[in-house]
DNA sequence: AAAGCCTTTTCACACAGTGAAAAGCATTGG
DNA sequence: CCAATGCTTTTCACTGTGTGAAAAGGCTTT
């Protein structure tokens, strides 16, 4: 295996991380009944899972109210301690933070998801939320680097599994639009972007290439859209890539 | 269930975990033959568990070697965005480092060891790694909080389970030594500790109660040893306990 | 008090999960 | 350069695990 996909199928396991989903999708504990539903499960077989998984420190149940529970940090923990781009992403992002005052992320490929891996905050003070382990989508903003380096066949699953391509900004994309601007980022080795996932906001970001030329990873800078036009974006390039090619390196330790 | 201990088993799953535990344990990547000894399970089972692991995202495969992956950051996030303790963690946390000076720590009780929660830094520059999300022992510094509110049953375990009970400072500890302070953190509701866990350190924990009188936090506040003798951390006492007070009310949002 | 919905338990069956063993690969050493 | 060792991956036939339907037991709601 190590990057197969020939399925031996593991049915209960798969459907433990059924749960562990749902229960991630959802910002307040949940019922077991709704769990069941939302995750396509019997009830008994729903309640055994949890269970499981209750024991296990992942999940953590009020009376009857389930969501995830404190195991989940400790796993976290042991990725970014283990994980040699999680472990080179803090010096390279503070450095590209310092120099550009903007607010500089690393994201890492999951499934038809991209996940906030690391982030350092600009000078600038446009910070939401502590994000780090969000999911955010492949075909919006930073999510496009990686989209656009997915095999047809992912990407085809990737543009069925999305209903609506459109941006935050209210742009509507078409899936045609969406392969032209792809192919644009491979042919460049870079992508900017305004109002796509966030309104207001616009940013750079890159690739970050493994040694097998695989895309897993990029990196970003972005910020608030009236205060840094396209230009300085544009600007911020060469060192956008500098770094990216620095944690393309940093796989091995 | 919501708190039964009945088994209905799971096996295959039950080993899911019991192999994300075993890569979490790990500080470098493994390989599968390594993975399956440590588990206690077939090579062949193993390699099936790791692929629905892979798969799902909680286990990333550079070539052969194995550790865990960014999906373990998205399901940590969603807890701390969804668990209302750690929700309310930050605030009070920051209070108390802002008027103590100290480090303020949350933990939670996960099975047989805690979790550090959430954690915010004093004016003091003790700062080691960025802990959020280790597990530590139980029997060591503000574990005995939590270890203090454990029943009879699972403190048994507990024992059995740790081989030496001795503390960093170097301090042999029996099992009735041990015994003795819980009781004594019970009547008080506090617990003073100094080079147990780390040599050098020493803090004050209080648990955090939940309505149903069930302890499963401590808040705590540490700091260098010799800057800060044991009647400063006895002064902090009062403050400590209002803040473990508003940790427990702030369980239903 | 009855109706409705949720959680939990029970049970018999089917097939998912299993490990032994064989087949492939890689690495090491003579 | 080939043999030997140790790892990964595949195959296969058997068995016990995981399964959902249905019943039983709890809450709320009206």
């Amino acid at each position: 295996m190590a990057a197969g996909q020939p399925q031996p199928s593991m049915r209960s396991v798969e459907r433990a991380f059924d749960v562990i989903e749902v229960l991630e999708q959802s910002d307040k504990p949940m019922r077991l009944s709704n769990v069941a539903r939302r995750a396509g499960l019997s009830p008994a077989t729903t309640l055994r899972l949890l269970g499981v998984l209750q024991r296990r420190g992942f999940v953590v149940a009020e009376q009857q109210a389930y969501h995830l529970g404190p195991a989940t940090l400790a796993a976290a923990h042991s990725f970014l301690v283990t994980d040699s781009l999680s472990r080179a992403a803090t010096p390279v992002l503070q450095e590209l933070a310092a120099t550009t005052g903007l607010t500089a992320t690393l994201h890492i490929r999951s499934g038809l998801e991209r996940i906030v891996i690391a982030r350092v905050d600009g000078a600038d003070p446009l910070r939401y939320q502590l994000p780090i382990g969000q999911r955010l989508p492949l075909h919006l903003g930073a999510g496009k680097v990686l989209a656009a380096a997915m095999p047809e066949e992912e990407l085809e699953a990737l543009m069925s599994a999305v209903r609506d391509l459109s941006t935050a900004g209210g742009k509507s994309v078409s899936e045609a639009d969406l392969r032209a601007e792809l192919a644009l980022i491979r042919e460049r080795g870079y992508h900017v972007s305004a109002d796509e996932r966030v309104v207001g906001s616009s940013g750079v970001s890159a690739p970050v290439p493994r040694p097998d030329g695989q895309v897993m990873a990029t990196v970003g800078i972005s910020g608030p859209a009236e205060r840094h036009p396209e230009s300085e974006m544009l600007s911020i390039v060469p060192e956008l890539l500098r770094a990216a090619a620095a944690l393309g390196r940093a796989r091995d330790l």
